[in-house]
DNA sequence: GAGGTCGATCGCCATTCTCGATCGGGAGGA
DNA sequence: TCCTCCCGATCGAGAATGGCGATCGACCTC
């Protein structure tokens, strides 16, 4: 019949190096804050599962026996390593600390991380951020698949299982040639698209497929189908070398685009929602909350914040 | 407040283990031999205690949570230490088994010792033995101080808290030159010895303290003050150097001295009883008794073993 | 031999562990 | 859309156990 320790409690071996180091029966239990008879039952309960003696007692001293000076050596093995498992479980009762892996769709993340993540992590020293940047279906699998905790996209998400919040509405400028015929607008409504060639990134995008509705809608075409894009920057050299015009996102656009311009358009501008997202089981939903609203705060002028939902109180 | 994990039963890290691994409450709890509910509430009451969520629940998976990742790992390093726990204790259950330091005196390790210790070490393949040779004062302190487990001496043993079996009992011989007056005689008497220069050992030996009484009832007188012997080794060469005689136990005796002869008293010959010793209080009294059975049973005919006490049966 | 110290033991209470039964929710099929 | 199955969570009850104060027995000191 093999030894069964399944029974065996951390205490247990906590009294017995407390014991090895007072040799005193009183004292060592006095420091595990039991009394004297409690320690010498557990004492003996352990002694009767290993079935050997740790200790070899006299009224005049304790000492632990050869074998008990083993038990007692790996005994602290056992309590360092949870004492490590308590640093674990301690960093993570703070809000927003210890491993997070964000995903993050690459029209998005190059354009928004720099205004949040340095005051973020300024803000959460023991958090320890993952970036992960993939488009959206990856994302989203990602996220399933419990490869990522949450994650930064511009779609509604159509996937039970899945929820998320909305950060911002973030418009599309149409960006293009300074000395072009649309340059000369200040504002342009969805119809002055029409007949232009839009530049479009490669499939996958998200924001390819929200573009294209906008230009079927404005009765644009798309332009070069053999030349889609991989980048926002690219399609910015695109646009510079004159093959047609784009769609950037407001966080994309540049202070100063040089021989570009940023066309924004009429109120309701057309755009897209970002928001960040979780699984639904996630047991960490509060700090999803938190790190949403951190992101409100610390978005640019370029986007309009949307509130998040009043957290119940309990 | 800081995370209080003494209650935490070594059952509980088992559990997480096995959930990480089968990914699924029934069959973890089957494997942990508990049912579902059991396993269930057990890890909730982990989770609680240490304040963060281990994993993430659905009806479609069970998945660590990063935080549960890193705990886990290190109940894994916990149970890795108490499986070797278990290894020391289980060793321990056999008899003669784990460490065991024996203390001998110097006049009876030599000579003791080859007569059983390598059929102990080839019978008990797990003992560790570790002997030490020393007078027996100090063998008696080492005692008493713990470092040493057991002894085996030759001396009657008046102090309290040290209990002994008496082994066999071992008769002096005369070791005088071939030649000489003694060499006569087949067998002495006590008071054969008389008028006799006896050398004999340094001080703190009990053969030493044993044979100058012998020498006081036989009016033999000690010879040469500055020439003590540290061993019987160098008694056996300054018999040889024609300084005297001296007594020798019959374990010392060598099957051919040369141009020494070993001399027996006439029955009962005065000689001294080997026990062997340990601490009142020592756990391991089964296993001394059983190496006191072990010794008896591999002496020399030189000497005639004591029956030991019948052990009481339960 | 009286008093003091130490570990072991006893009896009792509160807590907790474990189980079978059941619940609630989500997935998949008819 | 409803039904059924599967999963983890929960419930209630009984058993087991950890903890305590009080006390014992052994031993040492004065």
């Amino acid at each position: 019949m093999a030894i069964d320790l399944t029974a065996v409690t951390l205490a247990e071996l906590r009294y017995i190096v407390a014991l090895s180091e007072h040799r005193h029966f009183g004292r060592a239990a006095r420091a595990c804050n039991v009394t004297q008879p409690t320690l010498s039952a557990q004492l003996q309960k352990l002694e009767r599962t290993l079935g050997i003696a740790l200790f070899e007692r006299s009224s005049k001293s304790v000492q632990p026996t050869a074998q008990g000076e083993r038990v007692i050596e790996q005994a602290r093995l056992v309590l360092d390593a949870t004492d490590k498992i308590r640093d674990i479980a301690e960093s993570g009762h703070l809000p927003l600390a210890g491993p997070l892996r964000l995903g993050v769709i690459p029209t998005l993340g190059p354009y928004l991380l720099p205004h949040f993540v340095p005051a973020l992590r300024a803000e959460y020293a023991k958090l320890e951020l993952v970036l992960r940047e993939v488009k959206t279906s990856e994302l989203l699998d990602d996220l399933a698949q419990h490869r990522l905790d949450c994650g930064l996209l511009a779609t509604p998400i159509p996937i039970p299982g899945i929820v998320s919040e909305e950060l911002f509405e973030e418009p599309f400028h149409v960006l293009a040639p300074k000395e072009g015929a649309l340059a000369r607008k200040k504002q342009l409504a969805e119809e002055d698209l029409a007949g232009e060639r839009v530049l479009l990134l490669d499939e996958g995008h998200c924001l390819r497929d929200q573009a294209l509705s906008l230009c079927r809608a404005a009765h644009a075409h798309e332009s070069q189908q053999d030349f889609r894009a991989t980048s926002l920057e690219t399609l910015r050299h695109m646009v510079a070398a004159g093959m047609g015009v784009t769609l950037l996102p407001a966080l994309a656009l540049r202070r100063d685009e040089g021989a570009l311009v940023a066309l924004p358009f009429e109120k309701p501008s057309p755009g897209r929602r970002v928001t960040l997202a979780w699984r639904k089981t996630h047991p960490r939903a509060a700090d999803f909350r938190e790190l949403a609203q951190f992101i409100r705060l610390n978005l640019p002028p370029s986007v309009r914040a949307i509130a998040g939902k009043p957290r119940v109180r309990g």
